[in-house]
DNA sequence: GGCAAGTGCAACCCAAAGGGTTACAATCCC
DNA sequence: GGGATTGTAACCCTTTGGGTTGCACTTGCC
C-alpha cells in the first residue's frame, strides 16, 4: 500500500479552491444552501472543523459527487494526525503466532 | 459507484469473528495488548462505540494490517447511518450551472 | 456444587468536538 | 462612505471517546 509522506490536504480546503472559488460562491450563500450555519462550514473551510457524514451527504449532492469522496479526505487527514500527534500506538506489538503459543 | 443497500458490518464485528475468536484471544487480553480499557474494546465490539484514527493504527499493528482497512470499516458504517438516521440532507439542492445563473 | 475468569454494562468523571446563535472587527468591493 | 463577506470569539447544548470501579451474569473447570 501507499503510506502517506506528507500532510493530506484538508477537505475544506477542495471546497474552497475547487468550487467556491471557481464557482464565486460564497461561503455565506453555500452554508445556506448546504443547510447548515455559516460558522459550520467557515470552519470546515478554515480547517478547524471536519466533515462529519452527515456533511458528507450534504457536499455530494451539492457538488454532485460521493459522500465517500469527502469522507475519504477527512479520514486521511485524521489518520495523518493520528500517526503525527501521538506515538504510543506504536508500543502496540503484533499478534504473531509465537505469541500464542505463550498465550496458550 | 456502488450504492450500499444494506447495514455495512461494523469493524468490531469484524475483530471479534475474524480476529479474537479464531485466535481464541479474549477482549480483556486485546484490550491489554491494544493498550485501551476493556470498556473500549468491549464497546467497539458490542458496536456501542467506534473505530478511531488511533484505534485503528493500534488495530493495524495488532493484525498486521492498515489503518484504513480499520476506518474504512467504520466510515462505511457511519455513512450509512448517517443516510438513514435523518432525512434533511436531502433537502440540499445541487449546484448547477443553471443556479449560477441566478446566482449572477 | 462452587469458584475464578470473562464480559456486558451502568455510574461517574473529563475533555474534545460538532452544531447553533449572536456580535464584533476587519476586509473587500462598488 | 457603506453594504456585504468573513473569521472568530463567546455561550449554550449534546454527543462521544476514554478512563476507572463495581456489580451481576455466564461459562468453564475442578
Amino acid at each position: 500500500m501507499r503510506k502517506m509522506k506528507r500532510q493530506p490536504v484538508h477537505p475544506g480546503k477542495i471546497i474552497q479552491e475547487d468550487y467556491l472559488a471557481p464557482l464565486s460562491i460564497t461561503i455565506k450563500d453555500m452554508a445556506s444552501n448546504l443547510g447548515v450555519s455559516r460558522k459550520t462550514l467557515s470552519k470546515i473551510i478554515n480547517e478547524r472543523g471536519s466533515v462529519t457524514p452527515d456533511m458528507a451527504l450534504r457536499l455530494s449532492r451539492a457538488f454532485n459527487s460521493t459522500p465517500d469522496l469527502w469522507l475519504n479526505l477527512q479520514k486521511n487527514y485524521d489518520l495523518w494526525q493520528a500517526e503525527h500527534s501521538s506515538k504510543s500506538w506504536q508500543m502496540v506489538k503484533p499478534i504473531s503466532p509465537q505469541m500464542l503459543h505463550s498465550l496458550g
